[in-house]
Formats: C-alpha cells, structure tokens, sequence
DNA sequence: CGGGTGTTTGAAAGGCATCAAAAAGCGTGG
DNA sequence: CCACGCTTTTTGATGCCTTTCAAACACCCG
C-alpha cells in the first residue's frame, strides 16, 4: 500500500506538547480495536451528503465512491481496495457515495474518537493522516491529468496498471489481476463509455499485451509496454529540471 | 476565498496538550511576518521535483501550477489568485511547477517552522492546515468530474464561474471578471485545446451568455445559465438521497 | 507603424459516443 | 447436470464533437 519512501515533512517524529511516546501508531492499531463490519455487494458503507461522522478502513472486498450529477450521470471518483481508507478527506458530509463492489469487510473509527487519540499523541497520528490525505490527494492529481490528457487506450493501461500496483501483484513478468468492478464502472471512473472501454481492452488483447481469460481477470503480459506515459505520471519527476519552453502541440 | 460555513470536523477548538491558547490562529498572521517576494510574469516560484521545503500565499496576482509529461504535453492542476495558497498538499518535493502568469507577490513559510509552530498551537493551527488540504481536495474531485463528464462549453462555463466565484466578484447581476491566463493555459487546464476554448466562448457569446470586451475580461451576463451542471457539483448535495437507480446513458 | 505573439475562425480528419444486436457468463430451477 | 433467462460484455455501424491543420485577424510593444 505505500507508494514510496516516506520521509514525511510535516510534523517529524515524536516528542510533542505533553503528549505520551507515540511510537509505532498506525492506522491499524486504531482500527484494529474496533469490530469488524460486513456489506454484501451493492451495499452502501455511507452516502453522499451524510454527516462525515467516521473514517473507514477496508479491511477486505472492493468498494467504489461516486457521485451522481444532477442530470443522473454517475462520476466514480476512485476504488479502494484492501488495506486502504476511505473518508479521511471528507469534511462535515460525505463527498460521495461508497459503495460495495464486492461483499466487503471493514472497520471504522469515528472521527471525535481519532481527534481525541490525535491530542493525546499528537505528532504521531495527525501525521499519519496528513500522510493519508496527501495519498488521496496525489491520487486525485493523477487522475486529473488521466482525464484531461490521455486518450481511451491510455487510460485503459493506466488503470490496469494502477490496479496491479496497488493489489501487491508481483510485477516481475506477467501478472495476473482481479478487477471485481463493472465494465461500467471502469468508464464512470475513466470518463469513458462502457464500449469504448471494451474496446480498448480488445485491441490491447489483440496486440498481446493483455490477456482475458475471464470476465474480471486480466492477465498484463508486457507491463513495460503498458506504462508509456503512466510511470511519467507518477509524482516524482526530477524532470530536466532547466528552462523547458512548456508545451509542444496538444 | 471561503467556500462554505466551516463548522470543522476534525480538530474542534482550542484546548490541545500544553499548548498555549490558540485563539485567532490564522495563516494571514503566520504568514504576515515574513517580508513579500515579488516574481515576474513567467517567473517560476518552484519547480516540480524541487524540495517542499515551504508554503506559499499569494498576496496579489495569478499563478498557474503545471506538470510536464513525458511527450511534452502540459497538464496544468489549477491557477491560484491573491489570498489563496500553494504547496500545503505537497509531500517531500513538489507535486508540480508554480510560474507567474501575471507579476506576483507572495510571502513564503518553511515547512519545519510551520511544524514547530503547529507543535505549541497544536490544534489550531494544525485545523488550519487540514482545512487547506480539504479545499484542495474538494477542488481536486470537482476537477476531476468536469474532465471526466463535461463537454467542452461546459468546461469553460464551469471555469468561468469559479473564477468569478474566486476573485470576489459580485455575483448579483453581470459581472466582470479578468482571465489573467492564456487561452492556452485554459485549455491545458481544461483538458481541451486552444481553438475549443476559442470557440466554446465564442459561442457563448453568440449566445449573449457572456461578453468579452477584451482579451483577458469576460462579463458574465446570465449566470443563471451556466450553473446549469455547475452548481450541481459543489461538495454539498443532500440529494434526493433515496435510492437513485444510477445510471441514465452517459 | 511594423513584427510578433496570442486569438479567432474555417475545413477536414479522427476519436469517442450512441444506437443496435449478437455473444458470453452466471445463477437458478428443473 | 443441463437448460433457461437474465445480466454483462463484446462487436458493428453511424454520427457528433473535438482535434488537427491552416490561415486570417487583433492586440501589444518597441
């Protein structure tokens, strides 16, 4: 689930006011206190709208948030997988709806409860929070630059790829991965069609970069070839660093 | 530059470990001890992959924050008016590039002083730091729906009115906005290209929705009718909140 | 008053959406 | 265990919207 290296720069390590060590707290110590919750698929975790009254954490299935615009359109904002939170960066209400993809298993902590823990042992687990929110915020200007950059087939890649990172898939050689979600799902989420995703997939097939042997299986036989522009995305670029003149033609 | 009544949900008031009272912290009184620095148009205040090592506010004028990707296109996040701020959401380097478009003057604070400040005021100032990344977060996820599911004049029109909303215009009847940025900037933002930009306002002109007396200001004459989709978005619905089918063709 | 940059408009091409229908899974019940 | 019916996925044909390529126009500044 980590993406990288993590050094944090807001709020170093330990020693605060009058706080208690904080060492070793985690997200799982937090969460792991409180009982197991279930959701069968379709279920919803919470909606949109609803007062922002805890923080999620799944702890198995796949969940997808989403809003519904006014003329019923249906935008995916992202998915969680296993091990990850959701809700983190929601103010007084939800941002959206959370939805099961497939029967799910999760634990919550409200968050009065995670602001109490936060004094106490403050520098500690407001960090891991900052740490959670500037996740989601990466993963939100990568989505932004996916949607407003790049065409049908890259996003197609790009989320295989994405997939395939966060399932802790083995990258070395092929690699086998489950996409529980919908075809429709997938283009709510990428901005695309149902069919254009479909096709996408058929003509990464046809050129045996991907295999299908199933409905939510996928199997990436040359990921090199998948992550043309996707790797260039992530958020770590030293990039030539000089003067670029910024911007070739569209 | 306040989006909507903060009631705050994480961190509520003062009373923190040891720390001394934390009424009235705001980012003005951080920032206002340091002294302005000026940059002019084209100038770039920090480029991607640099060290985060501080925060900005923007006193006055307009900055465009921008990643390039790997085949040269650009992919701008977002701009920035006086009185809003940069850097809050980015880890150990910079997420993207921030240059003038217009001249500006800011003021800058180091990540570690706002962290031992944020130390002794603990709640406070920490709250304010969070609010900051939710407004990122909810600009980020309103972004990301009107790339994934608005078409071209839509995409200006909702451009349009954040900018009004952003710079202080009055709202009631026409109002006069300037557009600092390039058309090319817009569309980078947009994720369309220069000649959409060009002709989706051009036909809201035609349409006697908006005027442009000049290069850089656009009069917005009904703004009635272009929240068509736009209100909608705002982080806020209740929803009809029953149980919406989901999904009329996209 | 020119050169240059930024903007606007036009014509043609391409990509994605839409409409339509066939194929493939999958759960259910016989 | 197989057949049926439903849902999901896939493929095909067509049209619209955005991009691309091209050129005219407007504005800023020296």
């Amino acid at each position: 689930m980590d993406v990288s290296p993590f050094t944090a720069s807001m709020g170093r390590a330990g020693v605060s006011g009058g706080g208690s060590a904080s060492k070793d707290v985690t997200l799982e110590g937090l969460f792991g206190a409180h009982p197991a919750e279930k959701l069968s698929a379709g279920g919803a975790a919470f909606w949109e709208g609803d007062p922002a009254a805890h923080v999620f954490q799944l702890i198995e299935g796949c969940l997808r948030l989403y809003r519904i615009l006014s003329d019923g359109r249906r935008a995916i904002i992202g998915f969680r997988f296993a091990g990850e939170t959701l809700g983190v960066s929601c103010q007084d209400t939800y941002a959206y709806t959370a939805e099961a993809v497939t029967p799910v298993r999760f634990r919550r902590i409200s968050r009065n409860r995670l602001q109490a823990v936060g004094e106490q042992q403050a520098a500690g687990l407001q960090r891991l929070v900052m740490m959670e929110m500037l996740n989601e915020m990466r993963a939100a200007q990568r989505h932004i630059i996916v949607l407003g950059q790049l065409g049908a087939e890259e996003r197609v890649k790009d989320f295989l790829v994405s997939v395939a990172l966060r399932t802790n898939v083995e990258l070395k050689g092929p690699a086998l991965i489950e996409l529980p979600m919908t075809r429709l799902d997938i283009a709510d989420y990428l901005g695309l069609t149902i069919e254009t995703v479909c096709r996408a997939m058929s003509k990464l097939k046809r050129n045996g970069i991907i295999a299908l042997p199933g409905r939510h299986s996928v199997v990436l036989r040359r990921i090199g070839d998948m992550s043309d522009m996707v790797d260039a995305l992530d958020v770590v670029g030293p990039v030539a660093s000089a003067s670029v003149p910024a911007s070739l033609p569209h």
